[in-house]
DNA sequence: CCTACCGATCGGTAGG
DNA sequence: CCTACCGATCGGTAGG
């Protein structure tokens, strides 16, 4: 972990607007030192690659994304698959409002990671996808949810939730809480029972 | 429109699936000639420059979805608010999964487009969700949906239905139409009455 | 954290 | 569509 209030983890916010602004390819070294107001050979003081600020920032969000998911599915009250899936909803957009920037960074730029830490990052994405669908199945095994494609419907629910990222707005219409409930709320619903 | 056939059209090809595999930034003017067989000096004698490519490919991925949609509301049957949310999202699955890279360089690259075109999009962008939140808006009122946010909801739907882009594989588990079947029933449960 | 610098690569042009 | 080339910028290193 990154301590706070250090100068690697000044790299790691002001990489992550401008990654998720531009994009990592089209943002170079220099103009992340020039946003810290140091020369761009003072970075590799703190890093030793320009990759390994991008890994950071995906590792760190990836994490993020696992505690959260660990917190909301550890409550006693989360044994209902309903109610755990709506639990995995919410801390997932609770994430991404919480750092918008660092979500979209880890959503969009991991293609640009080295190959085994890209396999890494898609072996978690996996792990966690795979919560959602377990929920999914369960909920369907009961007759909570209606029938339908498990995994179709855990993909269909995550990247609705990932595309928070792209365009909340901490100033927006509407609150991250706000937000939240809604998804909740349209996620519960896209898989109950038949609506005709 | 750029003729089928054409060498312009097989630069929109190629840069299309290096645009959708490394990113914009990422793809150099060598690596879509490479992919050509010819120098890279040869790729201006058919283009003014790669941001013209990125464009071209935007922008008709855009023009594809736009007539989609307007083909898709053409349909005598699409009066009814419900049917019209679904022919619009069955058409945006279709656009989609007929060419995967085209849409999902439409959908994650055009922040490298000019100011000017990217505020093109952004208008035309607007315009096409604003189908999906008028068919949202009359479906709430003559209660043929849930209460809800409408642009929230459009919002909530579209980003589920550009993540295709992200994942679909011609050859995968599901075919596009059992892709399509699928994204209509999630969206319309998503927007029935409460389900408690 | 700085100055000074490196080889590689970038988008694009000139002229055929 | 080619050869030859340009100035700018890239990620990163040496040495302090």
């Amino acid at each position: 972990m990154i301590e706070p209030g250090t100068r690697r983890h000044a790299i790691d916010m002001v990489a992550s607007e401008l990654f998720h602004t531009n994009g990592y390819a089209a943002t170079s070294v220099r103009d992340i030192a020039k946003a810290l107001d140091i020369q761009a050979a003072s970075m590799y003081a703190h890093v030793a690659s320009k990759e390994d600020v991008l890994w950071s920032i995906v590792d760190g969000a990836a994490t993020a994304f696992e505690r959260r998911a660990d917190d909301a599915l550890g409550d006693a009250s989360a044994t209902d698959p309903v109610d755990r899936l709506a639990a995995l909803v919410e801390a997932h957009v609770e994430v991404i409002t919480a750092d918008p920037q660092r979500s979209s960074v880890f959503v969009t730029e991991w293609r640009h990671l080295s190959p085994e830490r890209r396999s890494a990052i898609s072996d978690r994405r996996d792990a966690y996808e795979a919560r959602f669908r377990t929920a999914i199945e369960d909920g369907i095994a009961v007759g909570a949810f209606g029938a339908t494609d498990p995994a179709l419907a855990a993909t269909f629910l995550l990247t609705a939730l990932n595309g928070i990222a792209t365009w909340y707005r901490p100033d927006g219409r509407l609150s991250a809480d706000r937000i939240a409930d809604h998804y909740v709320d349209l996620a519960l619903r896209s898989l109950s029972e038949d609506h005709r």
